[in-house]
DNA sequence: TAGATTGTTAATCGATTAACAATC
DNA sequence: TAGATTGTTAATCGATTAACAATC
């Protein structure tokens, strides 16, 4: 009562880093306001879809004026939660790991790895980027004693279900999954999924069938 | 006139990679027939869902039996063009191109690197996966003398639309760009976008909203 | 044959776009 | 003030789900 929510729908949201993006690069190039019409013109798409996507989250704009580019840029940050930090832990230090670990701006942005995991002793040991890499079987004693927020999954599909379940069980707030399994059904931990072979194949369709799908990518 | 081709929208597309991931798992188990009922519990879909995404291509089921898993997953790789070799090449040879020029299940699946390019004078002439280095000012030269299909993007976003351009004028058939820029605009040529830090920042919303989002993550 | 399950049409639901009164 | 542009309601469009006749 009151503290009612209204559902927001995936939709609206996998469109709110595409609107961070652009209005950061705005506020980059010194550019003070914008309205929706010029905005939606940039990013392809219509004005009303941006004023109808913003206002499930409040009122960002002035009549006869548009948006304040700082003012939206802060306030979709907010939204998105990028004004907290976030602790991650890599699981799986394989190519994909170590690029992951080494990609500053994921830190510039409040994300920071505080520890790594793998199961090859030959890789348990190395340092990357100013983190020693435990073996695998220490995951649960740190999960247990540290604040982990999102947990990188980075690993081959067979032990994803297996961890994914281990972390689950932990304070664990969110699994970032590269590894090639879903992670349907785990309980109480928000998964978002990077599926690369999946992406190299919707752009295999798409170039097998280029002259009658010239739609726009997203 | 017979030559018209139902259009295909992408939400459909976007699934197929996934059909043929779950295909691919019970071939290796060794099942032999499933039924949209069956195959659409595990994936957390509906069977209507499955049998209309389907049918947009062909009739693959028979009433009574549903599907042969090994003939479904063939006829599937086939509308993704995993039945054909692709030459790809990558641009910036950073952690991430480094991490996909590494990870061999890509040319397991017949994505090929045939050679990658980089403006820094250290990487260049580097051996990664036995595909030397070149400097990036020898790709226009490149382009015209090879066949490439497509042309893997991992590159600061400031180069990213002047490298986009280029390869629009010779005959790469697709980018897929690891680069934050969205390559709006871009002619003759498909995009597919994979924007890491847009993808963590939607786990980042997800895990601050998490008693109000409880949906399956697709 | 009877039971199962498809392919497909029709119904529903949700997301996008259009329109416009409110107001800066 | 007049012009511009928002926030929001209504209309449209497209995608998902349900239902069922066809048929293996």
């Amino acid at each position: 009562m009151g503290d009612y929510k209204k559902k927001i729908s995936l939709a609206v949201i996998k469109r709110l880093p595409r609107y961070h993006r652009y209005l950061g690069e705005l506020l980059y190039n010194g550019i003070a306001r914008i309205s929706s019409k010029e905005l939606s013109e940039k990013m392809n798409i219509t004005p009303s879809q941006m004023r109808q996507d913003l206002n499930n989250f409040g009122c960002f704009g002035q009549q006869g004026y548009g948006y304040n580019v700082e003012y939206l840029y802060h306030e979709i940050g907010k939204i998105l939660n990028l004004d907290v930090q976030h602790s991650l832990i890599l699981i799986g230090v394989g190519n994909i790991g170590q690029a992951l670990m080494n990609y500053i701006s994921f830190e510039k942005r409040g994300f920071k790895f505080i520890a790594a995991f793998d199961a090859n002793p030959k890789i348990v040991g190395m340092t990357v980027r100013g983190i020693k890499i435990s073996d695998i079987d220490c995951l649960e004693q740190f999960l247990k004693q540290n604040d982990v927020d999102i947990a990188v999954l980075a690993l081959p599909e067979e032990k994803s279900y297996e961890i994914a379940n281990t972390i689950a069980k932990h304070n664990v707030k969110g699994i970032w999954n590269f590894s090639s399994a879903d992670l349907v059904g785990i309980k109480n931990v928000m998964v978002e999924n990077v599926h690369l072979t999946d992406s190299l194949m919707i752009l295999s369709y798409k170039i097998g069938n280029q002259s009658t799908n010239k739609e726009f990518h997203y």
